[in-house]
DNA sequence: CATGAATGAGTATTCATTCAT
DNA sequence: TATGAATGAATACTCATTCAT
């Protein structure tokens, strides 16, 4: 009881309002960058009153804020958990790169935020991004690292350094890809060659 | 000699007055980003007055552009360098990407400008910042292509995708670098084995 | 009836507030002149803060430009009725001096900012008075047209010049008007004057 | 010789510059009015540095307010001789209206800056305009004041309202031709119209 | 006298935030 | 809770003026 109605306080009167906006601020944020944003756009976007959003945000920045710890979590908890499954690693790391490209249907809004908001925000990036991106790349090199003790990826390459390096990637060909055609299929064969780009780089012979 | 370095006082003034403000602005972009950065900032950092900015620069965008043409075309004209070199396609990736790393080891703030900055506003990312990067990709995408034609590289891999990877993967490692640590010998080793990572993942077996 | 004057508050209030800003423009406009004026100054003598001009006038200039645009409006509407009513042309003419004179006897500032601050931007002279002016001249020529095809005026003169002169000449006299004396009989008097003057002018003998 | 000195301080070594100056700012002012005219405009058409422009004045309302003295005294001058010639009245009435419509050929920059820029500045009107403009109604008035006497014009009317019914008409008629078609030939006909009008309505009869 | 690079005071406008309803 | 009119702090940029050469 006293749980659910904690969790209450924040998702019953009013939890699709708190949700409308966060959603609205992502899909905003992500087309206009955080600076160009006017926090009226956010509302009307969102469907509420300008004044409504401070009813649940401390201000502007709260709500960037907020989407990184209420979304980037979920991410990276799917992240966690595609990297423990019990796939083989070359799997598990074709799978992240999906994952990234927002090519898993449901977390597409998520991937874009990482991707495009990530830099928004100098002082945000480092005192909210900075870490979850290096909690990030950890886990990915946790795999990677996972690979190299198994014997499947060579042990002369730095996980880490092979994780920051695919994390680059991906995040350079979704920008060039939101810079330019946008069409999905370009994207989904372009992570395709990617993997098998990695991988083979990575493959211990 | 007094006559000669009478005359140059003017006339070096001038570059040397706009690579003063170039110099500070790269350091006050760096710590505080572009939109929280005030021109009086850079003005101040510079030693000049307020107005003296408008004297070298459009306005505040221009000064973050210069920053970007000055720093990418030097990297592009050595670029192209080493692309139409006679070396063999592997050694000019590894070139490549040493160059790229190599470039910016000693100038971290620059490199947090070029890597976060940028991407702080969309319209300077798709105005100026996109057509210097398509260029950049595509003399990276003719090396690649090169090397599947000489039967070197993998044929099944669009070289395009691979230079968008390579590029976002170097991206990403200069941006960890100048996020955190930012030591040089960490930088080099790193590209090291980026190159291994990235020609194994290319080569033809 | 409480309801009825709460609500009143907030519907009322707005255009109260456009009426309160403009009149507060009129004054300041007609001591400082159009460039001279603060917005900030504006806004202090109108009792809102300075942003709250932005949301009842586009800028600076769409203030001057309401103000012409609601006071020469009213007077078009006004000339526009006398010109087309049955009196005899003669009678109609002296109406529109008096009407002319008659409208701004009382608003001194409103007469020296039509009279003098208009012409202080070229710009808003070109775009919106100039139209506006020209209508004006229309209808006047319009009377003067009438007059000349019943054979009451001459019709050796152009009667689109004689209404830029009789324009003029109001003009002319209120510029005086408002720079000096600013007494109200002194204008119906010159009004008499100017309209015997152009009515003998006129007459066809 | 202290006389001729004297004269020299101003009219010697940089006679023309200051002609030049004043010249350049006439046109420019005429174009733009004074507060959308920048003092390097006025440097540029001139074919001086900006610098030079404070040697020859205190500051930019000090150009203005030199057109004034220098032109509008002389082109007050010339009316004042007109004024007191011994041609009948009517004929000098008629030389006024070419006069002020800058239909006298070399007097034509003298009749700009009095119709445009008369109402420019609003402090400078109310101080040097002003003044400078009663003492125009004033010999305008005295001519028809004159007319009155001998009998040729009627007595009925003030001279003052007549005076400044005339220059408002003149004006009028200057504002339309400039902001129209601008057709000399257009302007000549009017300021016939216009003596017409203006004499048949004074005849006595 | 002449120059024009450099200065820096001055201001329109925006937009995050508040608060009376 | 919700609103949105009102607020006013904050800042890029202009341009008259100066002064070292």
């Amino acid at each position: 009881m006293a749980i659910h109605s904690a969790a209450n306080k924040r998702k019953s009167s009013a939890p699709d309002k708190r949700d409308r906006i966060l959603k609205a601020a992502i899909k905003v944020f992500a087309r206009n960058g955080f600076y160009a944003t006017r926090v009226s756009e956010i509302a009307k976007t969102a469907g509420v009153a300008d004044g409504t959003i401070y009813l649940y945000f401390k201000n502007k920045d709260d709500v960037l804020t907020s989407i990184f710890e209420d979304g980037i979590q979920r991410l990276l908890a799917i992240l966690r958990e595609v990297a423990a499954s019990d796939d083989p690693v070359e799997q598990r790391i074709t799978r992240i790169i999906a994952l990234q490209l927002g090519l898993l249907e449901d977390q597409r809004d998520l991937a874009e935020v990482i991707t495009v908001n990530l830099r928004q925000s100098s002082r945000l990036l480092k005192q909210y991004a900075a870490p979850l991106f290096m909690e990030y790349i950890e886990v990915l090199a946790g795999v990677v690292d996972e690979g190299q003790k198994q014997g499947v990826f060579r042990r002369d390459l730095n996980a880490r350094v092979v994780a920051r390096a695919l994390f680059g990637a991906l995040d350079g060909i979704l920008l060039t890809w939101a810079l330019g055609e946008a069409d999905p299929q370009a994207l989904r064969k372009a992570a395709g060659h990617c993997a098998s780009l990695f991988l083979e780089g990575l493959r211990e012979r």
